[in-house]
Parts: C-alpha cells; sequence; structure tokens
DNA sequence: CGCGCAGATATTGTATACAATTCTGGACTG
DNA sequence: CAGTCCAGAATTGTATACAATATCTGCGCG
C-alpha cells in the first residue's frame, strides 16, 4: 500500500470546497463572471466535475447561474447582510436550545481554540480568525442533535463566510468574541436554555451591527 | 414569434425537477440505487446534465452519492420526521412573524385554495392536496420579504413533500388544516405576530403527531 | 444617429472513450 | 467446509471533441 494516505475525494468534492473557499475570500468579486473553460483551466479539470461543483454552489446560493449565459458570483446587498443575520439567528436559537435541553458540554469548543484565536488576531490571519469562528458555531449546532439543522446552518455559513471576509478587518472584529462564546457555552453546559438564546442574540446582533456600522463608513459596496 | 411559449428551461431544470418529484412521490423509494444510465435513458437525456441534477438533489438532502459508489435515496427515519418539523417550525416562526409585522395581507392565500382543496379531498387527489398545502406555505413564507429564508424554506418542503407522501392517507389528513390555514393568514393580515406564532405551532405539531400516530400503526418503515 | 443583421463568442447538451473503483462470483487453499 | 483471493463485470469519474443554441458585438445601411 501506499505510504501517503490516499485522498479518497473525487475532483467535485475538492472542486466544490476550494471554488467555495475563493469565492468566500473575494478571490472572485460579487458580480464577477465565472467563465466555464476558464475555471475548468485554473483548476486543472475538466468542465464535467466544474460544472457539478456550479451547480452545487448554485444551490448554496453562492452563484448564480443563468441559462446560455454562464455564472456569476452573487451579489451581497446590505439587506442580505440583514436577512441572513435573521435566518441565523432562528436557526441557531434553535439549535442552543436543544443542545442546552440536551446538557450538551460544548465547553471544550471554546478553550481548545480561545488563544489559537488570540494568536491568529495578534498576526492579522484573518481567515484563520473566521474559520475559528465558524467552528466553534459548527460544534454548537451539531450538539443539537438534529442532523437537518446542521445542513441547514452549513449552507448559511457559506453566506456568512462571505460577509465576514467583506466587511471585517482585524480592527473591527469584536476582541471578546471568545468570551462571548464562552459564556454561550457555559449556558448551554448547565441546561439554560433561556440564557443560553439570550446569549446568543447579544452576540448575533452586535456582530451584525459591528457589520453595518463598518459598512456605512464604506458605502454600500457589493464586493 | 412563436405561438407556443417556449420553454426556456434547460434540461438540467426539468430533470432536477422531474426527478425531486419522482423520488417525491415514491416513484423511487428509500434507499433504492439510482444507477446513472438506467436514469439517462428513462429520462431521454445524457448523462451530464443528469450528474448536475443529483448533485442538486444531494445538496436539498433527497440523495445520497457515495464516490464511485452511486446514488440512492436517502431513507427517512422516524427522527428525521421529528427533527424536520422540529427545524421547520422554527424557519417558518421566523417567517410569520416577519409578515405579521408588515401587516401582509395572505388572506387570498387561503381563499382562492380552499375549495380547490376539499374537492382535491373528495377526489382523493393526494398529491394535489399537498401541492396546495405547500403552496400555501410559500405564500406565507414570501410575505416576510426575506428572500434567503424562503429559500432555506423551499429546500425543507421537499422532504417535509417526502414525508407526506409517505404516510399521509386522505383519511389521515386533517379535514380542519384550511381552518387552521385561515385563522393563521388572519393572524397576520391583522399583525398579530404572537397569535400567528402560535397558531403556526399548534398546526405544525397537530399537523406532526398525525403523521407519527400514523406511523406507529404501520411500524417504523423507510419508504 | 438609430436599427438591424451577420459573425464572433460562450454556453449547453451530447457522444465517445477510457481510467479508476467497487462489486461479484467462483476457484483455490488450508 | 470455511475463508481468501483474484479475475472479470458493472458502474462511476474524467477527459476530449463537437454540434446546437443563445447571446453579445460591431459594422454597415437607411
Amino acid at each position: 500500500m501506499d505510504v501517503l494516505a490516499r485522498a479518497p475525494e473525487t475532483r467535485f468534492e475538492t472542486l466544490v470546497d476550494e471554488l467555495r473557499e475563493a469565492i468566500l475570500t473575494g478571490r472572485y468579486r460579487a458580480g464577477e463572471r465565472l467563465v466555464q473553460e476558464d475555471l475548468a483551466e485554473a483548476f486543472r479539470v475538466s468542465r464535467i466535475p466544474l460544472r457539478e461543483a456550479l451547480r452545487r454552489l448554485e444551490g448554496e446560493g453562492l452563484v448564480i447561474i443563468s441559462p446560455n449565459r454562464g455564472a456569476i458570483v452573487r451579489p451581497l446587498a446590505p439587506k442580505d447582510i440583514v436577512d441572513l443575520y435573521d435566518l441565523r439567528l432562528a436557526l441557531e436559537t434553535l439549535a442552543v436550545r436543544r443542545a442546552a435541553e440536551r446538557y450538551a458540554d460544548v465547553r471544550e469548543a471554546t478553550t481548545r481554540r480561545r488563544e489559537e484565536a488570540a494568536a491568529a488576531v495578534e498576526s492579522g490571519a484573518l481567515t484563520t480568525l473566521f474559520r475559528l469562528d465558524r467552528d466553534f458555531h459548527a460544534d454548537l449546532a451539531a450538539a443539537s442533535d438534529n442532523p437537518h439543522l446542521v445542513a441547514a446552518l452549513g449552507g448559511q455559513w457559506s453566506q456568512i463566510m462571505r460577509i465576514m471576509h467583506a466587511y471585517l478587518r482585524v480592527g473591527t472584529y469584536a476582541p471578546n468574541v471568545w468570551q462571548e462564546h464562552s459564556g454561550l457555552a457555559d449556558a448551554v453546559a448547565h441546561g439554560d436554555a433561556d440564557g443560553a438564546a439570550e446569549r446568543l442574540r447579544l452576540h448575533l446582533t452586535t456582530s451584525r451591527d459591528r457589520i453595518l456600522a463598518d459598512l456605512w463608513d464604506k458605502g454600500p459596496v457589493s464586493r
């Protein structure tokens, strides 16, 4: 057998992840055309897996495909930010309530990552920072024991990550985010569903308002 | 120009709808293998648009694709029913609250369809009945003015329709569903967010319990 | 200056071919 | 007789090429 562990992934799977990452980080900007031939060459694949990947991302709401006209990166308007956070709050509130009812101990989801996040802030590694944020909330969602909810939230996180990359800077990213994460995890672990829901609401509304405040400074840009 | 309105749809789009419909109505049953060559022949298309359609349905959670092993119709366990209704309640509660805040008049969404549904019950046209049900709730969701929420709910409805087709009969389908729809639409139109949310909760929990009760009769079938 | 049409461009759909992986059934071995 | 292994079948994954269709662009013409 091979010394190196063989990646069992198909080209479609890696391609979806790479393309999603490229859109999330702004390498392909909002409204930009995604020409199949160009993408296929850039990612060293043929058009078949590429088309499948585009269809998947279309399903996630990251790209828009018009028949015979091609794909573009979906534009993001300020209202999208409000709507997405509204939706995310509803989904994640359900998640933390269910997790609290089960007394799920999600505290290690913070302790493990808290100092890593601090280091990322220090070095300005924004992508790492956002990934840690997402991973924490993903663990929280998984604690709900509702796979369908986890899947729905997973789809929304693509959009959230796009917003973060587009509008957050080290100076904008709240320094006490991980403090809020800890309090949230504690409430869940103690079975305090109402407290967890309220902490989540505060956490998300402040995050959203921080983004919106930053947005007004720079004008209604669609990146 | 042509007399007949030309369908501007691509094969992928029609294929997704046809395949989804086939799975929803049980033509392909849970766990059944979906062989690409066979499907391509059955729907008179080549494998490329077929693969794209399967990827889309995989994203909707209707099929499961294993690398090099092919696609199957996703099995539905009783816990899935509970989880899906839990998720749906959270999403739709947000929708009706937002709709109520806007005093959205969704009452014609019931009046138009109420007698049509009664006729469908009479003639035993279950598929028509389910479609009317979905259309009402889709109108309700649209009244929230949150496209992302509408999209999320749309994805969940594929699963809900599967459950309905699998477990509901004319005798099981509640006769006063459309009465509840009317009350819900009235509350929304009067801007009574709390009342609408409570009516929705009752509507969905009774629907769910009816399905679960029917399920225990027949045993834990995965159709 | 506006309009329309032809060519260029791009995408979609399809066919074909082949590689890679998984599954299957039976022969072989202990 | 049970278990293993292997060759071939079946299926999926990918690449290439090409026809059909739709869109876009720019030029000529009235």
